[in-house]
DNA sequence: AAGTTGCGTCAATGGTGTTGACATAAGGCG
DNA sequence: CGCCTTATGTCAACACCATTGACGCAACTT
């Protein structure tokens, strides 16, 4: 049976067949390779344990299930995303914009892990010196503390949001991402102009409609808070 | 072979062993009955062909895949959540508040389906109105073609990704769900002051992290793209 | 050098989506 | 009315999947 037990607990460092050792980060970092070469459907017990060159139950040795699995590697994504993040160093709201677009890089760069685990709530260190850092933006700005808490919630539900939606679009095999896709260009470029009126009138730019709006979201967020923290409209630092 | 033809061609209704006439409808009501009953799990053929009472394998008769059918059960969600929506008969800012409101609410009423097809092209009927809708509010708000598309976009996928994030954090086991929402109030409150100092210093109103962030978001977004529309400022109808 | 026991391996269970062959009844047509 | 086509429900099978319990080797402790 797993203990899940911590990372640094020295261990019976035992060789597979094949001559490899195991560990948790081992386990971890062949995962994530894994996901990044041979696409989402790699993610599976028997395919990691074909890779690191071992037993798929063997796996179980070292976490619970596929989801604690899951979760060690989701945990190393946001330490990635996170590492090097100086918030001091910059007016609060790029220090927001940076922050938005590090959560999103991270997940976008892992989709088929952040389809599944963006909605986490991890309370480990990463993630509490994340809302530090956010929490902390938005009181330079001038909000009172309520107000700060509450924007940050606003504001890192949409970040997460669209991370979210993002990755899992990523996630999704190619063909039916493909397809997804395309249906703007295709299925409603085609309808019908008397049931629709609209589509039809913006036809020609419904394609536009396939990317991620992120950015132009983060960009309408950042605004508004913007305008919330100094309401005559007068930018601040 | 599928072939996920038109729901009103005549078909040669054949019953099953059980005396069950199937239909699209039929099969799909099914499936929203199962999920909500026992759970995202409960959403395979199999199991769907029990409920139904007929073979799993007749349901490829209906649907080419389970992915087809997982959006025609999408698409039967954005309807009802749309039914009785009529956004001729208000102000461009109230429509998409309204249209918003009702997506988050019939993604909410329906979590587990919800986190599996949030993010999706549905390209079915529903689907297509509820977009026409959409950005034939934000050009009556005076956008260029070109900019309607991409906000309304941005306005879209803000909307599903806290539906999606809002779904997944209620379709979450009681238990776990309750710890998640602790945590503010406990974990996050037990920070240590020199680690975390924005956390310390906002600590007593950090149990506003627990709840849904969505209608703080909305405000947000919709005040940022009332500016976009009226750079002045004024209002407009 | 002996004894524990951690841990890798094997085999098996019960789940999943999907497909192709087959049988049967529904409905058009003479 | 009865034949014929064919749509469609059923069956069996394939290739995966996660997970578990028994087993025995070898790594560390003493």
């Amino acid at each position: 049976m797993a203990d899940g037990r911590v990372p640094g607990e020295r261990r019976r460092r035992r060789p597979t067949k094949t001559g490899v050792l195991l560990s948790q980060e081992a386990i971890v970092d062949c995962a994530l390779r894994l996901v990044g070469q041979h696409g989402p459907d790699a993610l599976s017990v028997r395919r990691l344990g074909t890779a690191l060159g071992c037993d798929p139950s063997a796996l179980y040795r070292y976490f619970h299930n596929t989801d604690d699995l899951l979760l060690a590697v989701a945990d190393r994504i946001i330490g990635e995303a996170m590492a090097g993040f100086e918030p001091d160093t910059m007016d609060w709201l790029d220090g927001l914009r940076d922050m938005a677009r590090r959560i999103h890089r991270g997940y976008r760069e892992h989709p088929r892990v952040a389809a599944l685990a963006a909605y986490r709530v991890t309370r480990r260190p990463h993630e509490f010196r994340a809302v530090d850092a956010g929490i902390g933006l938005l009181r330079r700005a001038g909000f009172p503390d309520a107000e700060a808490v509450r924007h940050y919630a606003a504001f890192v539900d949409t970040v997460l949001g669209h991370a979210a939606l993002d990755a899992a679009h990523l996630a999704l095999p190619p063909d039916r991402r493909a397809a997804d896709d395309a249906a703007w260009a295709a299925a409603y470029a085609d309808a019908s102009p008397e049931e629709h009126p609209q589509l039809a009138a913006v036809r020609a730019h419904l394609p536009l409609m396939a990317g991620s709006s992120f950015d132009r979201a983060l960009d309408l967020l950042l605004s508004a808070l913007a305008g919330a923290a100094c309401p005559e409209g007068r930018k601040t630092g």
